[in-house]
DNA sequence: AAAGTATTTAGATGTTTATCTAAATATTAC
DNA sequence: GTAATATTTAGATAAACATCTAAATACTTT
């Protein structure tokens, strides 16, 4: 949970989600996005996907990434929490 | 918005804003609740002010500091986006 | 006004992190 | 199998950050 708090604490990897939130991206495509040098945004993919907030897969020669919200709904149960609010989201798991 | 993130990344900020979820607290009674040194907990006190998580108030030769859910609600709001819902949280201000 | 308690400021230190360049690995096409 | 493209790994560097000790500030009580 501190990983995933600490990974979006970069302006550049929650951009990144940003971008995945609207369709699944190429390491490539994610890079050009962006004005930093593809092994930097290779790393900061690499954070995210250690945390969970997005997965790979290989296409031929291309690495595909997409979302996987369901590590965002733990984050969310703890604002709630925070929140005083009893609301919790519900997760794939307890679907 | 970012620097929130970044008071967000310490798992003793979170915890700090845990404790002040349940009732109001001096620096002092805050500081005793974790093994750092009080200038430690001062320091991050300050960062959490700093982003309009928390506030504080003097009471005579106490600092009281209490939560501002306020703020809450812009990052949840980044999370629903995130998550492509439309949902959004209604912040204090467009009550 | 002196002593005691609460909190913050200042300055130093070691660790973590974001970024880069250069090189390595993997896939596709000729 | 050599060349071209896509991505990652390795190693280096500078900036940011968490923490500490020592000192300063502020308030209260006697």
């Amino acid at each position: 949970m501190n990983e995933v708090f600490k990974a979006l604490a970069d302006p550049t990897r929650r951009k990144i989600l940003d971008l995945l939130k609207n369709q699944d991206l190429s390491a490539g495509e994610i890079a050009d996005h962006f004005e930093m040098t593809k092994p930097t945004i290779s790393h900061h993919l690499n954070t995210l996907k250690k945390t969970g907030l997005i997965q790979d897969v290989k296409q031929g020669q291309f690495v595909i990434y997409s979302l996987n919200t369901t590590v965002f709904h733990d984050v969310m149960n703890w604002f709630m929490g925070v929140m005083q609010s009893d609301y919790k989201v519900k997760g794939e798991n307890e679907k």
